[in-house]
DNA sequence: GAAAAAAGTTGAAGTCATTCATGTTTGTAG
DNA sequence: CTACAAACATGAATGACTTCAACTTTTTTC
């Protein structure tokens, strides 16, 4: 059972991701073509597609590894969330972001999205589907947090809500990858305006001072 | 100055939009080959390249016309909202999902909305980002028109609201493209639910009977 | 331990988007 | 009307991903 076969089949695919790891993070995806990939893991390209279906498929298969590491942070903030509705759900927000391009290039990032819509299908595809709605799922596990510490309002749908600010946050990250020249502090800053008004109405005890007309 | 140049020049770029369109909608985007293109837009494949920077920008131009349709039909709706802050913002979102499928496939989109990720900087690429803006600045609109009559609280900054329930609304599109068996009822269920909690939170006289603990 | 079966590897061939040197058509000046 | 210049169309060549029929290696059977 436990074959000489699998451990060399084990042993092909790690390098194989290694290199992928390497040479994108090094080259950049497109320029890397799949003959490099073999070259560098000692394999011919035919094996390389016994192992990944596509091209992009390698490309979200070391994504994934990173999205990994970003719920771990996530985990933390979510364990013991700040203070405040917003300085909680922003501590979250940040942790993603500002680990997004610790490893990935905004390339790596805009191929990868365009993966993800393009080839749901795929193995690595689903899997990459899987992690977007553990990060949402995350974001929800914070506001029920926050509900049961009293400063949520206990009515409203935590999953909705969840949901909603995650799909915020992730368009936004796709916006951000879109264009070169914006920084980490824009997006900051644009997504804090986007969601302070919301952490504003769902926290339990409202602020006195302002009020409609 | 009206040269026969300048008219065989247009001639072509329609033929071969029009090729694309009936095309892409009949045999699929992937299916369909330059060469079948030029073919029947009767020029040759360099020809086409010389209209089109790429393949994938030919299909963002046939969306972009769809797009202008959605926008037409949402300004409509702008310009006299139903009564009632949920109504208002889903008879909106409705519209958009409602047009979304009639002329353009769920592979069309995806390609098209991939294209726009991965290729942010070409010309066609930056007008489909043109068109997210407006729809997103379409939402605003709304919130605007609802803020003057008196219904959503006028303290809210609306284009920050409107950004979110845009943002919100599109990832929800995207998770339904990316789900071939998905349907436009299950769409609307679960956009509904986002944002209904989000429109009670937003009107200007919250309903009594719900209190949080 | 030898032979047959199963599983996996290989790289050359196939496909298709894209490019570019060449040829053709249109416009213009003498 | 002729000759030149500019703009444009052409399709064979290029390059990269992907496939597949032939070959190896590992495992199982007798």
């Amino acid at each position: 059972m436990a074959g000489l076969r699998e451990k060399q089949k084990a042993d092909r695919e790690r390098r194989i991701l290694k290199a992928a790891v390497t040479k994108f993070r090094a080259e950049g995806y497109r320029s890397v073509r799949i003959e490099d990939l073999a070259e560098m893991a000692e394999v011919s390209v035919g094996t390389v597609y016994n192992y990944y279906q596509t091209k992009g498929d390698i490309l979200i298969a070391t994504v994934a590894m990173e999205v990994e590491e970003v719920l771990d942070a996530g985990a933390h903030i979510v364990a013991d969330p700040p203070r405040g509705v917003d300085e909680a759900l922003l501590a979250l927000i940040f942790s993603y972001y500002d680990h997004s391009l610790e490893y990935l290039s905004k390339e790596m990032w805009r191929t990868a999205m365009a993966l993800g819509i393009e080839a749901p299908g795929t193995p690595h595809g689903r899997r990459y589907s899987e992690l977007d709605q553990r990060l949402a799922a995350q974001v929800t596990d914070l506001i029920v947090a926050l509900q049961k510490r009293g400063e949520v309002r206990a009515d409203l749908d935590a999953r909705a809500l969840g949901e909603l600010l995650f799909n915020n946050l992730n368009q936004m990250f796709i916006e951000f990858v879109k264009d070169d020249d914006m920084t980490l502090e824009t997006l900051r800053l644009r997504v804090a305006a986007q969601t302070r008004p919301i952490a504003r109405l769902i926290a339990a005890i409202p602020a006195a001072g302002e009020a409609a007309e």
